[in-house]
RNA sequence: GGGCGCUUAGCUCAGCGGUAGAGCACUCGCCUUACAAGCGAGGGGUCACUGGUUCGAACCCAGUAGCGCCCA
């Protein structure tokens, strides 16, 4: 047995450790041996067979690095991952990264500016081949990360987006998406990225409250005049029409009639729509179909013309004195030109109004008008919300569902062709002709065709990565035996979008599996304000400079410790410190056992050979083992992590061990074997939270390869005993009481003092010899002469204290213990004197309140019969 | 504008019908041979507000206020 230090050093062992599972392989899968029956996460029953648990992680961007929040994200996932194996489930977790395209194309392209070049002054392939010089060296950072983290991810599976299978994945359904029918290609107002010049989805759009300006503009003259109301006034260069509600007293006369456009000359009709909202504004709005999705709606309602003012880059196109300028430039010239001819009724500024920005650059989106392929989302957003309805996939927590529903059944087709370079090309080419044709994995586009140019969105590929990193599309050992993946373990931030979609892949590709049995919902990362993390507020914390500091084990116990069901973590510096404490604890109380002999090896005693401080913390150990199971079936991780610190801390060092000392001093020896089967329990039930300090502390006490592959504990109900959990009860109480009176009293913990306990007929009887030594209370010498006298619970304790007791002190003690039974008292009498309370209340709690009184109003005769034999002052 | 959630000790959060809890922070005393990253003791809360239901409400219901998130 290698000698431990006093203190646990973590820098020490993780590496060891994280190599040496490595090497022995307990991460990766074994398909072979898993059913395909599939289990419950968490797992009901502990069987016999090894059926599978199975988790993806979650594909970071490979252009990032972990933050705290996947570190949180990865530490459940271990959790539950090392808790199934333990408990003997052909356990999977695989991980991986995505491409991330636009992300990663902006970074590349970034780099590329500071040599001076374009991603055009490349060309395609050699920028491509850039990219994927970038993904090594970014990818390789964040797999350090995991290691550095402990993270029991099955390296031999490890995927990218971009691997060759994942991408025939993509070009797989591609096909059979388009072969249904539910791929398209459409003229549609999009949103669009002026700076990343791509189109982006509806949930790449973050939309914010922003200073603009409201313009009020006069369209025409005299009679036919009519007032329209934009934050967007550059636009009406390309309007063709005006719209207001038909039943719209106002403006009846008008409908049917044209007015002329400002500044154009062009003469635009005025059309009745029902869309038209007659309370804002002026009630009449501007009809610009190129630029606007609802203008769009409505131009084709009414068979519009569509005028495109702007350019890919926002740059205005059209009519003289504009041309040129950028839209937020035109913005203030139009309205100056407008002006300039008294069109200006009324402006509002600054106006608060929502605008969307690109989720990767920040830029403000714009709508546009473009060709784009898309995915008609409605089969397959109304298969994943029923598989949600129907229980085949469960949310955790379920009040989260409400979200996911509003999402995925009120779902706009999804456009998903991006103008960018890196990513999964399109699979489609076209003819010379015009013909389009969309080209399967295996099979090759008819001579002279082109590809279409663009590459799909990134989260159609990672809608896929439930199964393609299982090796759909063929027919694979994993897939069988891992798809339906147990559980999923995202942030709530996420779930409609990216669970959403993988979702509908998985129930279109699968046949109808959903690709998880439960999403597992946890929430953000935030400060110990409760502040959202954020670079510029300086409250970011890197999980890297806390596993340095505090270890990887109280990086991840702190994460876990908050981690409720869907709800915020907040985390700070003192919590890390606290957790390494906690280790620190786990590691001296098991270096305690190690030097006391603990043996793992022999069997158990029976009870009976026990005393009652054994049985009592091995029925202890039993409800925290019970009690840690359930909390994990409710994806727990904050009770689990506050379940084994309170009953390691509290129960196991502050007592047990205690009581352990003074058991092998007198000889008892089956207390080594108590002590090594606590230990050996606790520790397994810490694996999962904190793998690190556990596996060494195991290895040590148990002479095993790895706590890795030991079993999970299970509670032994037959070891749950109430008689021993009442009498140490009873022994905590009387020593917490004198102690109290110790500390009142002044005296100091080491002094030893004279007492006369009398303990006959009580069920502190067999303990006289431990409540002493705790206590540090002496045999009374023939000349004992009491100074003092307790009584607790019925048992009289005589101490000497050798000289002058404070009576101040010891007065004001008991007055405050007097005010709190006689408040005690007149809170039971009163219910017990209240009729309707005697009659409708259940007998138990009746009972209850009953031996609280009686309780109390003993309290209170001792009490005053205690002060009043104080001497005065 | 629509929806959801939160408000409990200085801070972060549990508790969700029957005597208000934890961690950290705070006060006092201790180097008591596993651990000072520790040990012992202690102080601290009209459970946001107002009504209602109930024998009994932090907990259930309604309303009010403040905060947060999502969607438009």
């Amino acid at each position: 047995m290698p000698e431990l230090p006093t203190q646990y050093a973590p820098a020490d062992v993780e590496t060891r450790s994280y190599e040496r599972w490595v090497s022995r392989g307990y991460f990766t899968a074994d398909p072979g041996e898993a059913s395909s029956a599939g289990v419950e996460p968490g797992g009901a029953e502990q069987s016999g067979a090894r059926e599978p648990y199975s988790v993806v992680l979650p594909p970071p961007n490979v252009t990032g690095s972990l933050h705290i929040g996947h570190a949180l994200d990865h530490s459940i996932q271990d959790a539950l991952t090392r808790r199934a194996r333990m408990r003997g489930h052909a356990t999977l977790w695989l991980p991986g990264m995505d491409h991330a395209g636009i992300a990663t194309q902006n970074v590349v392209e970034r780099e590329l500016a500071k040599e001076g070049l374009s991603r055009h002054d490349l060309g395609r392939e050699a920028f491509v081949e850039r990219v994927w010089q970038w993904k090594e060296e970014s990818g390789g950072r964040i797999l350090g990360q995991m290691k550095k983290l402990g993270d029991g991810v099955d390296w031999s599976r490890e995927r990218f987006t971009m691997d060759p299978g994942l991408s025939k994945a993509v070009q797989t359904i591609f096909k059979r998406l388009f072969d249904d029918g539910l791929i398209y290609r459409a003229e549609r107002i999009i949103n669009w990225c002026p700076r990343c010049l791509t189109a982006l989805s509806d949930i790449e759009v973050e939309h914010s409250e922003d200073e603009g300006e409201l313009v009020s503009i006069r369209y025409g003259d005299g009679e036919a005049a009519i007032i329209v109301a934009t934050t967007r006034a550059e636009t009406m260069l390309g309007d063709t029409a005006v719209a207001v509600h038909p039943a719209d007293e106002r403006y009846r006369h008008l409908i049917g009639t044209e007015v002329e456009l400002p500044l154009t000359g062009r003469m635009i009709p005025i059309v009745a729509d029902e869309h038209v909202d007659p309370a804002f504004g002026t009630g009449a709005v501007k009809v610009t179909p190129a630029h606007d999705p609802n203008d769009f709606e409505i131009g084709r309602r009414h068979s519009l013309p569509s005028i495109t003012v702007m350019d890919e880059r926002g740059t205005i196109t059209v009519h003289g004195p504009f041309l040129g300028l950028d839209r937020f430039e035109a913005r203030p010239a139009v309205v100056a030109a407008l002006r300039a001819e008294g069109r200006i009724v009324a402006e509002k500024r600054p106006y608060l109004h929502a605008v969307g920005h690109c989720s990767r650059c920040k830029t403000v989106v714009e709508p546009r008008l473009s060709l784009q392929w898309f995915v008609d989302v409605s089969p397959l957003a109304k298969a994943a919300g029923d598989a949600v309805r129907d229980g085949r996939t469960r949310i955790h927590p379920p009040e989260l569902a409400k979200r996911y529903f509003d999402w995925v059944d009120d779902m706009h087709d999804w456009c998903i062709s991006r103008q960018l370079w890196w990513g999964h090309r399109i699979p489609v080419w076209y003819g010379p002709d015009g013909e389009i044709v969309c080209v399967g994995p295996d099979e090759q586009p008819p001579a002279g065709y082109v590809q279409d140019p663009d590459v799909l969105d990134t989260w159609f590929s990672s809608g896929l990565w439930p199964f393609s990193t299982l090796g759909w599309p063929e027919k694979t050992a994993d897939l069988a035996a891992f798809y339906p993946t147990s559980v999923l373990v995202t942030g709530y931030d996420i779930l409609f979008f990216w669970v959403a979609r993988m979702m509908m892949f998985g129930l279109y590709a699968m046949d109808g599996q959903p690709p998880f049995r439960v999403v597992a919902l946890h929430g953000m990362v935030r400060d110990q304000y409760g502040k959202k993390m954020s670079k510029s507020f300086g409250n970011v914390v890197d999980p890297l400079d806390w596993i340095e500091r505090y270890g990887a084990d109280a990086t991840r116990f702190t994460l876990l410790r908050g981690a409720n069901p869907g709800s915020d973590v907040a985390i700070s510096e003192e919590w890390a410190a606290g957790s390494r404490n906690f280790c620190n604890k786990i590691w001296n109380a098991t270096r305690f056992a190690l030097l006391n002999g603990a043996n793992v090896a022999a069997p158990l005693p029976d009870s009976a050979e026990l005393t009652a401080s054994d049985r009592w913390i091995l029925s202890r150990l039993a409800s925290v083992t019970a009690s840690v199971d359930a909390a994990y079936e409710e994806f727990e991780f904050a009770k689990v992590a506050d379940l084994l610190y309170h009953f390691a801390w509290d129960e196991v060092c502050d007592w047990y061990v205690e009581l352990a000392k003074i058991q092998i001093a007198a000889g008892h020896e089956h207390t080594k074997l108590v002590l090594g089967h606590v230990f050996d329990a606790l520790l397994r039930l810490l694996h999962p939270l904190a793998p690190f300090v556990t596996e060494e502390l195991w290895r040590a006490l148990s002479g095993a390869e790895s706590i890795m592959v030991a079993e999970w504990p299970t509670a032994d109900a037959t070891r749950i005993d109430a008689v021993a959990e009442a009498e140490i009860g009873a022994v905590q109480n009387l020593i917490t009481e004198v102690r109290r009176f110790r500390s009142d009293q002044g005296l100091k913990p080491g002094q030893r003092v004279a007492a006369r306990l009398d303990l006959e007929g009580t069920p502190l009887a067999s303990h006289e010899r431990a409540i002493r030594t705790l206590l540090r209370l002496d045999e009374p010498a023939d000349s004992f002469a009491p100074t003092a006298r307790l009584t607790v619970a019925s048992v009289v304790v005589e101490l000497d204290t050798v000289g002058a007791i404070d009576v101040a002190a010891e007065r004001k003690r008991l007055e405050k213990d007097l005010a709190t039974a006689r408040k005690e008292a007149a809170q039971s009498e009163a219910k017990l004197g209240n009729e309707q309370f005697m009659a409708k209340a259940p007998d138990d709690v009746v009972a209850k309140v009953r031996a609280r009184q009686t309780q109390a109003l003993a309290d209170i005769a001792r009490l005053e019969a205690q002060l009043a034999a104080l001497p005065a002052g």
